[in-house]
DNA sequence: TCGTACAGTGTACGACGTACGGTGTACGAG
DNA sequence: CTCGTACACCGTACGTCGTACACTGTACGA
């Protein structure tokens, strides 16, 4: 027992669940999701495929731990500052960490049981909102309106072909527009023109959505 | 070559790229899409599974096809209203076409070439947007904001373990509450409890942030 | 010196997507 | 009526996947 416990401590040799996930996120992240299979990720910690199943009982279990580290990234709303900033603070988190992790919000909708990570910051969260005076009906409302917009933004974002404002030009001028004729789309073809003068920045894009709907929420606490 | 024109309009023999899809979508609702395979598809079509090959170049095209084939069920908004009842009335159908298909809005995160139903709707929503008076840059950062908060709540609500109000109630009294222990998450207990006590429905929960979005961008029309 | 416990593995099975090389049948040309 | 061609369709096979199961080796208390 404590030989176990000595090998854990050990980070170098010596699997455990913490390298195995971290080396399974690692591997998503470099290779996509698709790219992970226990093979390969036995692999690449220099282990037997089958050694894994002493850490984790299946992939779906390796999947979750995964999706809980990433909760586990997301900075908590910080609790010095007003309920907005707070709120600012912790969806720009999560948007940052899902960006850099864009399988993790494909997998969101196949793991239906929240991991501890997840729970802890939903508590958060509800907390800062309560604190803030809003009801618990409200602060439901809140969470689930916050949620949707960050998810959702972080699913559009991943879907999206490229990942630099270049990329974003160069695949617009010389994909999108060309085959998008202007006279079955002329709405499309002036807003893409538009972004690809203005420049594109998906964290501008999201601060903006962010902010209309922290500002429509302030008038719907119960200020006491 | 009129052969085959024949053998496509009779609808009960004879494969088509229409049928294939058709009964992937299907399978997919039935059985989520890991239960969606080429060998059970054909097998659901009476072929074997080599012959979908002609009509799909591959399964990444068929998921693409399904895709679209579900933003092709989705209501564009209607031209002889006011915008923000054209808004609602296409967000709304959009939340009940992916919450009837729940596999489709964890496929979005991986394809990432719009199909051809993808785009009209855009065009549409946006065509609504820019004739209710918002500049281009408005009706960019409006799209975005609608199409993550249906996305978003699309994929939190296909990530709820339950389907019916009544599960929801089973479920939270019988699995989440007694898990959560009071003194770590005493905020996320009441706002269970308050959630048991009032009922739950999704589509009224999605209204509340809908309304609450719409009511925000109006004032930022350039009312002509 | 042995027994036990446990980290780690090798092999095997039934699925998967799909490349490749067939079939059969329908039809226009001779 | 025959035959070549075209094309819808399929059987087999390969490499990969998740993982059940039985096995190794080694560390350690007795």
């Amino acid at each position: 027992m404590s030989a176990r416990e000595q090998r854990q401590a050990a980070s170098d040799a010596g699997l455990s669940k913490q390298r195995v996930v971290v080396e399974a996120i690692r591997l998503a992240d470099r290779e996509g999701v698709d790219g992970l299979s226990m093979r390969r990720l036995a692999g690449e910690l220099g282990a037997g495929a089958m050694s894994l199943y002493h850490y984790v009982a299946n992939k779906e279990e390796l999947l979750d731990a995964m999706i809980d580290i990433v909760f586990e990234e997301i900075e908590l709303p910080p609790e010095e500052t007003g309920w907005q900033s707070a709120m600012r603070r912790r969806a720009v988190s999560a948007r940052q960490v899902l960006a850099s992790h864009p399988w993790a919000i494909g997998l969101m909708e196949s793991r239906t049981s929240p991991g501890p990570a997840n729970l802890r910051h939903r508590e958060a969260v509800t907390a800062c909102l309560r604190r803030a005076g809003f009801t618990v009906l409200m602060a439901t409302h809140a969470n689930w309106l916050l949620d949707s917009y960050v998810y959702g933004f972080a699913l559009q974002e991943a879907s999206l072909p490229f990942d630099t404002a270049d990329e974003f030009t160069n695949m617009t001028e010389d994909v999108f527009l060309p085959q998008l004729s202007p006279d079955e789309f002329p709405y499309l073809n002036e807003s893409a023109a538009a972004l690809v003068a203005a420049g594109y920045d998906p964290a501008e894009e999201f601060i903006f959505g962010l902010d209309l709907i922290l500002a429509a929420l302030e008038p719907l606490r119960a200020s006491a």
